[in-house]
DNA sequence: GGCCATAGTGAACATTTGTTCACCTCAGCG
DNA sequence: CGCTGAGGTGAACAAATGTTCACTATGGCC
């Protein structure tokens, strides 16, 4: 609750215009881009900036262009970010870059997804149906999944079912690995051999339903 | 497929070290940062750049220094991305602005989450205990909770019970609200206005646990 | 062989951008 | 009253950065 104390509403204006612009140009500004949007001259804004860094609220470089940083308590705990495609299922055996065809982007920082490097196999689908509800992965849910690691027992993975992408929990039984529908009523077992597996659950994603859109279980 | 293919080896490195520098240093490296980390000279960056450029890989405004960015089908559907505050739990009634006491930091895009605006109020709690298991809701997932929104019937909400965050079920009962726990063990419905909210969920995320750290069979 | 794209080097040049110096106003404070 | 800090203006300067011109070399293609 200091953070924000400290600062007058000038600094703060500064701070948040900084922000805006990292947000839609992708860099920061200029002390001149600042002194525009500001409306005020170069050196007023030095002035800002000069007491924003000295607050701890900014980092710098000198003599960089556009090396503004912000420093928050949260910018420092702060993880990669990294942009998984959303498809909305997998017509074949996902080849190395099929990007141009996702319908989403989620974007999650690596920490949050468990992932220990942004590999680029990674992609999320959107989950259809209540197959998995056994395992609290409800329809309307996002998972992402790692394609190419090996499945470990008890693994929700996604495999290539009758050309559509279908989530099933990878079993080991006696040495033999099978695929198994989490719900009552589609109790199959099918062997894991007989199916391309495209990827390995490794987080999941829910928005909490709009309550102003209709329910889905009577 | 296509999307990589188009290009040569050395242009692909080129962006990937464009990608690398705005990962590590939160700014597009200047041509002669390119050139150093590459080993050429600027005119050999030049060259790729606009070749990148032309087939579209690259966007950048003349002039203007570190303003290269990079376009992929991915980065068109990119939205924007949030920084949430997570918390252990929230021992008093959400002051404005506690950042600093952040354990963690989950950035994911508002659309992703389903929040129209980043408003500020939105923080992030790690969900202990099976309390929620009948919504789905597991020990160890992070919920993403929105202070100050009005809980509508079905929400899960966040609410301080005996100095800790505890997530319940929002009900209308005849005209009056209460809190239920969503675990046939602790069937309690507490009168809502005994409490503070503290916070709406809107969002779920799960990690899938990390099978390498305890099971482990031979 | 001529043509074109890739992949460079080297040097100059122009613009952007950060930095600094001098000076001003205003409110609060002892 | 003089002092300090916030919040400015204006101009000049220097470093960083993008741009362009000239030229070389290689490999594929018709």
């Amino acid at each position: 609750m200091f953070t924000m104390a400290e600062l007058t509403s000038r600094q703060r204006e500064v701070l948040e215009l900084i922000q805006a612009h990292q947000q839609s140009e992708g860099a920061s500004p200029t002390i001149r881009e600042l002194g525009a949007g500001l409306k005020i001259g170069i050196n007023g804004v030095v002035g800002h900036l000069r007491a924003l860094e000295r607050k701890g609220f900014l980092e710098y470089r000198p003599n960089r262009a556009r090396s503004l940083r912000l420093i928050s308590p949260l910018h420092s705990l702060r993880k990669h970010v990294v942009d998984v495609p959303l498809f909305g299922s997998i017509p074949a055996g996902v080849p190395d870059n099929r990007d141009q065809e996702a319908e989403g982007c989620v974007s999650v920082d690596i920490e949050t997804l468990g992932i220990p490097k942004p590999s680029a196999r990674v992609f999320a689908l959107r989950v259809n149906g209540d197959s998995m509800i056994g395992k609290h992965i409800l329809s309307g849910d996002i998972v992402v999944l790692e394609h190419g690691r090996e499945p470990r027992h008890g693994d929700v993975v996604a495999a290539l079912i009758d050309g559509e992408s279908t989530l099933k929990t990878y079993v080991v039984k006696s040495g033999k690995s099978y695929l198994k529908a989490e719900n009552p009523r589609y109790p199959d077992l099918i062997p894991s051999d007989e199916l391309v597996i495209q990827g390995v659950v490794c987080a999941l994603v829910r928005k909490a339903k709009d309550s102003k859109s209709g329910e889905r279980r009577s």
